[in-house]
DNA sequence: CAACTATTCAATAAAATAATTGAATAGAGT
DNA sequence: ACTCTATTCAATTATTTTATTGAATAGTTG
């Protein structure tokens, strides 16, 4: 094997798995799938694909091997193949944020508005833990939050909140956080809460980042 | 707009700089650009493709923001956008090194065999420097090593290393680096020295790896 | 201003990718 | 063994991507 005949090899095995990666709804159905496994079904109905096609795409990332699969009775649930797989789609996904202003401003523009709206970081929601009161809430569906979540989190399903919002504290600022940074659950929880008076803004990135960066958290 | 319609353009714009970076001549690409600014000319000819077809694998990438041009005199110069694009790609390429069984054998078989030729991490290269006596050698282009190089390290091109060979010394080891885990350049080197009997071992990753960890560099 | 040259553009053909549909399969539960 | 159901497969069509070729452009240099 010759010079060039290597460098083909070794680039086109790369660009195999980014290839598998670069597509939108393959993308969609990694960072569902950075929740935790999930069936064929539930990813299909998650992103809005029929059942044929949601499979056909998860055999683009098994044969890619960045998702593998698990069987439970009758069900097969697709899961990330390791930690790197979501690594990696995390830096794309910062790459992408960061290059592409017109991503940026639709991310910041929906169902968004002023300062006081302005999503808070990682950072910024340790630093309140340790020095002020807030509440913690997370608004994906139930099961997700069962799987694990942000260490105090309270769990309100966004399709629940209207009707159990007055659960919910009127004097301290509350944060409600998702899937990720392109998950709109948050900003529609913000969105309700405010419009009934409450403090409050969403996390910038979902419980997956929350998790990769080590902290707290509680895990079934 | 709609959830699912933001989702859709989130994703889009995703998918599409993912896209741009899945192709194997514009990894190749992007690899090349991560030791900083080639004309397309020089770009087309380090990847083996016609100066057309590398202009518009070129404007494939510009269009994702992912490189950005400079002029000089007659020449246009492509450079990577920032530094979030090297990230990106580092990940990549170690997810793909990680999942891909494949690629990785790739990468160990050529021109190596037997645990004395196993890379040397970047990691271990930082041990060696201040517990023993090494040379470092920079076999890229000589113009490659004047835009920055790991302090210390001898520049002796791979295709001057054949007859500049008796520069180097016998009793020490020898790490020899060069564009990054999938440049053969050191390889090559590590396998004409250990035939003329020095002690020689590659630096698994590159040059721009060494950079970005914000080890000692000399940059110009 | 003319000549030169690095780069891009435009047109084409070949190849790969994506969504849809309906049928096939395989495995669990009765 | 039969039914039921989650998932995959296969075939088709429309779309997108890629490499090649030769011409066009734009900007510098003499």
């Amino acid at each position: 094997m010759d010079k060039r005949e290597f460098k083909n090899k070794a680039y086109n095995e790369l660009a195999k798995i980014t290839k598998a990666l670069g597509n939108p709804r393959r993308m969609e159905i990694i960072d569902l799938l950075a929740q935790g496994p999930f069936s064929v079904e539930k990813i299909a109905e998650q992103t809005n694909l029929s059942v044929a096609n949601a499979s056909q795409h998860l055999q683009v990332l098994k044969g890619a091997r960045l998702v593998e699969i698990s069987k439970k009775g009758n069900f097969i649930y697709y899961q990330l193949t390791n930690d790197k797989v979501f690594q990696a789609w995390r830096a794309l996904r910062e790459l992408g944020l960061d290059l592409n202003a017109e991503a940026e401003k639709l991310v910041n523009d929906f169902y968004r508005s002023g300062e006081k709206m302005k999503p808070v970081t990682i950072e910024e929601l340790r630093q309140k833990i340790s020095g002020q009161n807030v509440v913690i809430l997370d608004v994906r569906p139930g099961e997700e939050y069962q799987r694990g979540h942000i260490k105090e989190a309270a769990s309100i399903p966004i399709e629940d909140l209207a009707e159990r919002i007055d659960e919910l504290p009127k004097g301290v600022e509350i944060i409600a956080y998702c899937r990720g940074p392109l998950c709109v659950y948050a900003d529609e929880a913000v969105s309700l809460l405010r419009e009934k008076g409450f403090d409050a803004r969403r996390l910038k990135e979902g419980f997956p980042d929350w998790k990769a960066m080590g902290f707290p958290a509680e895990i079934n």
